[in-house]
DNA sequence: AGCGTATGAGCGAACGTTCGTCCACGGTGT
DNA sequence: ACACCGTGGACGAACGTTCGCTCATACGCT
């Protein structure tokens, strides 16, 4: 693998017999003031020669690299690698690429990462990890040197922030699950210091107040967003409110860990117990049972920062806080009418 | 949001007194033959002026990037991501940034990622997509411009390929299956025109043969690593060999519509068809039942890839064939001694 | 007093591009 | 025959660094 040095624009302009500046016109310059046979001939010799133009080069007199930073979450959980993966892509179609930074288990490295971003001199930063919500060393660099957008608030805001209708996912989750008969209607949330849990449990709260029910304080546990964190949730859940007939969980990892749970106390899914969640990750109709869920358009959700992002770099004012994107609920068999118990 | 323009080092340098080149050797350079007064100054400017090297042009003079480049695929497959996060955080921990594209869904946009890369001038490559298997132009790109390791085998080799043992995963799980006291063992193959398929076939037949079984073709069916295509050839299986006892599977992703499947189907797991799959993904434990598989060392995969891709762009020369990691079979419930049919 | 030497700092060049201006040439119209 | 103009291409400058060399100063030594 004898690997071969770069070469250069200087080396195909002499090799064709013409200065590097016009080299460069007609090889990555817009306006070619150049004559067809000129033109031709470098192309040919470029293509001979193996050039590859230097981006870095370029970069520089241009100060814009057309790349754009991405600081994401450990990727325990998919929800993010998919809004993640669909906003590279998004970025590819506009001819950008994507510098990414995943934060460590605790999370406190964001700064760094963020840092590294800066001095790489991404063009803007696509944020997707719940865990700045706390880092307001994050928060400042981001306002201080370049364009970013947001999929969690950051704290003292002045990054736009896209995302979906978390309420209303809450409360369409609960209200299916009233819809059908229950009561004893527990939830499984994320983390309680995370704004789209609370919005969550807001709408959980909505749907149990127009149907005239309380929320009794033990029919919640905190989940972390993980498979294990929902299967401790659950248990205790069920030793609190043994009469538990249906349960909303915050997100579709932590439903396998829920699901999990209720199959080892024997709980069937849904004659004793329903279970909804939210996300719809692409296996969520492979779990057993197939679960019901509120879909949230977590690819859109990408490709939107990317097109906010985009608008922004370009200068265009953005608004702080665009329109959500709308939620579906899809049911599965994970859900079912309640069955008055027999005995 | 009044951006403010980033500060090169010659408006610290100006600011402190000093030429720029000084101010370069304090602020990023190595041997510092400066002045403690004069170093403590430039430090001060740079800090109160919100100096951010540009690493643009630095590397532009060095000739060296950081960055790794890391093409992925779609990430439907967990598995791979997790491989990807892993060596992302390598990449990191040794200061190196990555730059990531994912692959489309039909996976021919490799080339136009890779092309992509080496304009940046990334210092290496590595490349963890099935898809590139097939990809003779990306591996001319890699052959010819820049060092790479790849976790699937590349066309024509010159690529050097980190991974586990395939084959021997084929077999424990196989022989785990066989230990059990099952016979009528079908399998749930990945795309056949995959290497990693073909291997981990041979370890099952390996394991049959061993125990004097043999092959019959009708079980053995393929999959695509999706649940759908895991669901769909669990389901192909059943009809054409309904006595089967036990499914190897080769991908966790695929043991989930496996499961899916065969609970649609009324055949209950571990008691009516043992299931066993590789990979070991993180909610493996989660599934309905939990699930047996044989643990592939997915982010150490990751973190090896990083290594040997920095050694070999260090000029150490690098084994294309590196010793394949070792994999373990982790026994949950998916998989129990065959019951002998008591009717 | 004079020399050598260590120390601290300056300075030119280079990395591979893009961008705008300048120049030479040949053809056209009168 | 002359001025004029359009066309094709050259060329200098700049982007923000690093690297290696040069230079001035002051100190210690004989």
């Amino acid at each position: 693998m004898a690997r071969r040095r770069y070469v250069s624009i200087k080396e195909v302009a002499a090799r064709a017999g013409v200065s590097f500046q016009t080299a460069s016109k007609v090889l990555n310059g817009s306006d070619v003031r150049v004559s067809a046979e000129t033109a031709r001939r470098i192309l040919a010799t470029a293509e001979e020669l193996g050039y590859r133009p230097n981006t870095i080069a370029r970069s520089l007199v241009q100060r814009t690299t057309a790349t754009i930073g991405l600081v994401a979450s450990d990727a325990t959980d998919i929800a993010i690698t998919h809004a993640s993966v669909a906003a590279e892509q998004e970025a590819r179609r506009h001819g950008h690429s994507v510098l990414v930074g995943h934060l460590a288990v605790g999370g406190t490295d964001g700064a760094d990462i963020v840092r590294a971003l800066i001095e790489r001199r991404v063009d803007g930063i696509i944020v997707a990890a719940p865990e700045v919500e706390e880092d307001t060393e994050v928060a400042e660099l981001l306002r201080k040197y370049v364009p970013a957008v947001s999929l969690q608030a950051v704290p003292g805001g002045g990054v736009p922030l896209v995302g979906s209708n978390h309420r209303e996912t809450g409360r369409l989750a609960t209200s299916h699950l009233i819809g059908l008969g229950h009561s004893a209607i527990g939830t499984v949330t994320g983390p309680f210091r995370r704004r789209v849990t609370r919005s969550r449990l807001h709408g959980y709260e909505d749907a149990l107040r127009a149907a005239g029910l309380e929320t009794p304080e033990d029919l919640v546990a905190e989940g972390d967003w993980t498979p294990g964190g929902g299967a401790a949730a659950t248990r205790l859940l069920l030793e609190r409110s043994p009469a538990i007939t249906a349960i909303f969980v915050h997100s579709d990892m932590m439903a396998l860990g829920v699901l999990s749970a209720l199959f080892r106390a024997g709980r069937r899914v849904p004659q004793d117990v329903a279970v909804v969640s939210c996300d719809d990750i692409p296996f969520a109709e492979y779990m057993t049972p197939p679960l019901t869920t509120v879909r949230v358009p977590l690819a859109e959700t990408g490709r939107q920062a990317v097109d906010l992002l985009l608008r922004s770099i370009a200068g265009e004012q953005v608004p702080e806080k665009p329109p959500l994107l709308p939620v579906e609920l899809i049911v599965r068999a994970s859900t079912a009418p309640r069955e008055r118990t027999s005995e």
